[in-house]
DNA sequence: CTAAGTGTTATGACCAAGTGCTAATCTGAA
DNA sequence: TTCAGATTAGCACTTGGTCATAACACTTAG
């Protein structure tokens, strides 16, 4: 017997988790152990058959990107804009977007979604930011909605570089703000 | 004939696209079609069986959730560090960090490069970004390598606020440059 | 020593979702 | 009418399994 039982059950979950892609020939090779064995582990473990596992693992995927589609493009969810004038977006801070060491909120994260917003409220094919200077007032914690309002300078906006003012607040409470001097090519349509 | 060969083709393309989890019997009954016609189409359009399609949507889940790892947490991979002084990160531009509309590298990706190298170059348990101005000197595109230079300006160093400088070039060009004000908690140990 | 229990292996019937091949049928246009 | 292209059907075979049943091997308790 080259590994008791119980182990061998232990090492097969792990196994797995690494490479789903495995068939039940290639886990008894890989045990040296008789395929009927590893089928009778994989019923007390309650691991599917390999097409079921990857049957998962895609569906897992489906399921990412359609959330990255939304997460990773808009960056906060935009919840109002009034064209050159103001604009609102929420942004629920997770897990995800915090440093391990603090469970603080990383910078760029807050920056995005301000940045984000500027860009959107400013309705230009070519917005771009030019300069801008931020002030991270308070931290921000996993769990934080950040509420971000964009207000946009109405007296720069005859020029081709116009100042958007960005304050994001958790619970009325401001966190951060940012001033971004932005860059627009196409004149005011519509 | 409901709908033509071509364009039930070009439909079968776009609806395994959406959804890669659908049976030729499946297929078949979408396009109230016979089983076997839906696999003459696969076989003219190259559309892998159901089983394959489902291995490769798994493989490309395994190769995104090993890459967002690297890519989200570290944000530019960081190249040297001498702690309190000086450290370079390099950042590979690839068409997901870039407005469809125009090419251009959106600003929080630059922004986290260099805000993550300021963070990464100042040693501490607790670095936070306080205060930062930005200059957004040349738009950066799909494909550019963008090198980042941080410096701490070390007269501010015996302060808990830190100053460090970042410059960012692509080819030796000045595209970004930026100054954060650092807070630490932890004094200067090792 | 023998019986019982656990763990392992083997065997055969069956299933889902295919591939590959051949053959028959339908249909529209020359 | 004829003929090509599109469609449908049938059958053998493949993979990677399930399920049930049986046969070993080895240890341990009676």
């Amino acid at each position: 017997m080259k590994t008791p039982k119980k182990e061998r059950q232990r090492l097969l979950i792990n196994l797995l988790e690494e490479d789903p892609f495995l068939t039940d020939e290639d886990i008894a090779a890989h045990f040296s152990v008789s395929v009927q064995t590893v089928r009778l582990d994989r019923l007390e473990c309650r691991i599917p058959e390999l097409r079921e596992r990857l049957k998962s693992v895609a569906s897992q995927h489906m399921q990412k990107t359609v959330k990255s589609l939304q997460t990773e493009e808009i960056f906060g969810e935009i919840i109002e804009v009034e064209l050159d004038d103001k604009a609102l977006s929420i942004f629920d801070v997770t897990s995800d977007h915090v440093f391990m060491r603090n469970g603080i909120a990383r910078g760029h994260h807050l920056f995005a979604q301000a940045n984000s917003l500027a860009v959107a409220v400013l309705d230009d094919d070519l917005a771009l930011t030019v300069r801008s200077t931020l002030h991270f007032e308070k931290p921000v914690r996993a769990g934080d909605r950040v509420v971000a309002r964009a207000v946009v300078r109405q007296e720069t906006l005859k020029n081709k570089s116009t100042v958007v003012d960005v304050i994001s607040k958790v619970e009325n409470v401001t966190v951060f703000s940012g001033e971004f001097l932005m860059y627009r090519t196409t004149k005011k349509g519509r």
